[in-house]
DNA sequence: CACCTCCACCTACATCTGTAGTAGATCTAA
DNA sequence: TTAGATCTACTACAGATGTAGGTGGAGGTG
C-alpha cells in the first residue's frame, strides 16, 4: 500500500513532527497557535488516526507519556498531496500554472531559483557519492 | 459569502457543465465515463447540493426535466481551489514548486508560455476595451 | 384513455473529518 | 501514602461526502 492519504489537520501535526521530531501529544498540541489550538483529546484522537495509517509510531515513553516520531517523509508526503491536486486538473499542470502566475504566486524568477536549487542539490548528493 | 467549496465530484460536474453549457442531470451523468459513471441519482443529489450552494441554477425545464448550468465560473473555482491548496503549505508556493519541478510537471519553458499566454490575454483585453 | 418511461424529490446510510468528554491508570510531589 | 496532575484509551457526535433506493408524478404513444 502507498502513502496514506493526510487530513488538514493530520498534516500540521505532521508538520510539527517533522520540525520537531519526536513529540508527546502534550507537546503536539501545544505546537498549534494560541488563538487556533484544539483541546487535547483531539490532538490525542488525530495522533492515534495518524498512528493507524502508520504515516506516525510511537518511538518511547517518557513517565507515561508515549511518544511519536514521523514515520512518513515531508516529501513524499508533499508529492502525494501535489499529485492528488494535480489530479483534480487531469493531472496536467498547465492550468495550475497558469493561475499560480496570475495570482502572483509564481514568477520566472521563482522557477529559475527553485531549478538551481535543485540542481545544486544534485550535484551535491552526487558528489558526496563519488567521494565515498 | 464567497465562492463555495467543491468537492471532487462537484468539480467533475462542474467541468461538465463549463465544457457543455446548460445540461440535465441525465447528459451530465452520462458525461461521465462508462466504466466509472455513478448512479442517476447519485449525480442528481450532486446537482441538488450543487444547487444548494448556488454554484450552479436551473436555467429553463424541457419536458420534465429541469436544464443547470454553472452560475460559478471555471476560472473562480480554480482559483479557489489553489489557494485552498497553497494554504496547506502556509501560503507559500515555493515547496509547491520544487515538488513540481522535481516531478517533471513544470519546466522554465512552461512558465515562459504560461507567462507570455497571460500577457497576450491581457494585451487582447485592453485592445478589445479601448476600441469598444 | 392506459401504459410505459423518465424525472423530481425525499430519504437513508456508510465513511471520513474534526471535535471533544469521560473513566480509569499512572506518576509525582508533599 | 495519598491527593492532584497528567495520560491513555474509549466513546460519542455533528457535518461533509459519496452512494443510491423508493415513490409518485409528468409526458408522450398507441
Amino acid at each position: 500500500m502507498g502513502l496514506p492519504k493526510l487530513t488538514k489537520l493530520e498534516l500540521q501535526i505532521m508538520e510539527t513532527l517533522w520540525t520537531g521530531g519526536a513529540l508527546s501529544v502534550r507537546e503536539i498540541q501545544e505546537a498549534f497557535p494560541d488563538r487556533d489550538r484544539p483541546a487535547y483529546t483531539t490532538v490525542q484522537t488525530m495522533v492515534y488516526r495518524l498512528e493507524g495509517k502508520k504515516a506516525i509510531r510511537r518511538v518511547k515513553k517518557i513517565g507515561n507519556a508515549h511518544i511519536f516520531e514521523a514515520v512518513v517523509s515531508r516529501s513524499s508526503a508533499h508529492r502525494r498531496l501535489i499529485d492528488e491536486f494535480l489530479s483534480l486538473f487531469g493531472g496536467r499542470s498547465q492550468p495550475v500554472v497558469l493561475h499560480l502566475i496570475e495570482s502572483g504566486n509564481l514568477t520566472l524568477e521563482d522557477v529559475k531559483e527553485a531549478e538551481a536549487l535543485l540542481t545544486q542539490l544534485k550535484n551535491e548528493k552526487t558528489t558526496k557519492s563519488r567521494r565515498g
